[in-house]
DNA sequence: ACGAAGCCCTGCAAGC
DNA sequence: TGCTTGCAGGGCTTCG
């Protein structure tokens, strides 16, 4: 399940392979992802060169020479990038295959991810233009949390995982982060303190951080390895483990549904 | 306008 | 062993 360190990760893998290559050849083999991938995608991409490969939130911008592709791996895909186009295997979807034998194939089992072509300004097409702030960014901070959730009503855990609010946290992160900060999932975002939330917002910039950091270590190996990166189980504190004991009071954490996600807290820690 | 629920899909784990 | 069932989840869309 893709979030925002795993995007940055496949960015950085791919980016310095792809850029300045043209691409002979994409097979689209099963056009229904989360949009139908447009019927002449093949013959859209055919001659193209990959200008550069940025991120937004959870979704990868490449930019090519008449406009720009917009993927999002929903939360099965996987960009892998192959010395060449071996048998694909199932739900290997999308191949797109440069000059030279390289081979860019998203992979996408529960296809909640998409492919898109826009000649427009990218950042103005409908899935991009009303996104919230980047995590990482200098904007992004504790203050403009706080005053974001003034009146609002809405748990916490939801508000913070509203990509109209911020971009690129995801339900491990989310959970991840209110613990780190203390803060339980289900109060009301409008009642939580600015300091609190300056809290908050270092704690979502450390975790994103870190899982980014993690995930270069495989960088240098993104071809060989297939592209997997870094995702490391045993950093959670608390997601996924529902009934263990709280690693900082030792109270078995508790479970909850909120927006439909399983959430995981500590009734002691977090307030 | 806001908040909550619905929906898309497959793989996996648990239950019978 | 082989079924069936339930759950997981990003995020757009619809409903109240």
């Amino acid at each position: 399940m893709p979030e925002l360190p795993e995007v940055e990760t496949t960015r950085r893998g791919i980016a310095p392979h792809i850029i300045e290559k043209r691409i002979k050849k994409a097979i689209i083999r099963n056009p229904n992802l989360r949009w139908p991938v447009t019927e002449n995608m093949a013959d859209i991409l055919k001659g193209q060169v990959i200008k550069g490969v940025d991120r937004r939130g959870k979704y990868l911008l490449l930019s090519l020479t008449e406009g720009t592709l917009l993927l999002h791996l929903g939360m099965s895909g996987h960009l892998h990038l192959l010395e060449s186009a071996c048998q694909p295997q199932k739900h290997d979807h999308i191949d797109i295959l440069f000059e030279g034998g390289l081979c860019l194939r998203f992979r996408d089992p529960r296809r909640f991810g998409c492919f898109i072509w826009t000649k427009e300004a990218p950042y103005e097409h409908p899935l991009l233009k009303s996104l919230g702030y980047e995590p990482l960014s200098n904007d992004f901070n504790g203050t403009y949390l706080w005053n974001a959730s003034r009146d609002k009503k809405v748990a916490v855990k939801n508000f913070i995982m509203d990509s109209h609010i911020l971009v690129g946290v995801g339900n491990i992160y989310a959970t991840e982060s209110l613990f780190s900060a203390g803060i339980h999932p289900k109060r009301a975002a409008g009642r939580i303190s600015k300091a609190r939330y300056d809290a908050l917002a270092k704690a979502i910039k450390a975790i994103l951080k870190h899982a980014i950091e993690a995930g270069g270590t495989t960088l240098k190996d993104f071809l060989s390895s297939e592209g997997k990166p870094g995702y490391f189980k045993q950093a959670l504190k608390v997601y996924g483990r529902a009934g263990e004991p709280c690693v900082q009071c030792g109270t078995n954490l508790s479970q909850c549904r909120l927006g439909q996600r399983g959430t995981v807290y500590c009734s002691q820690c977090q307030t």
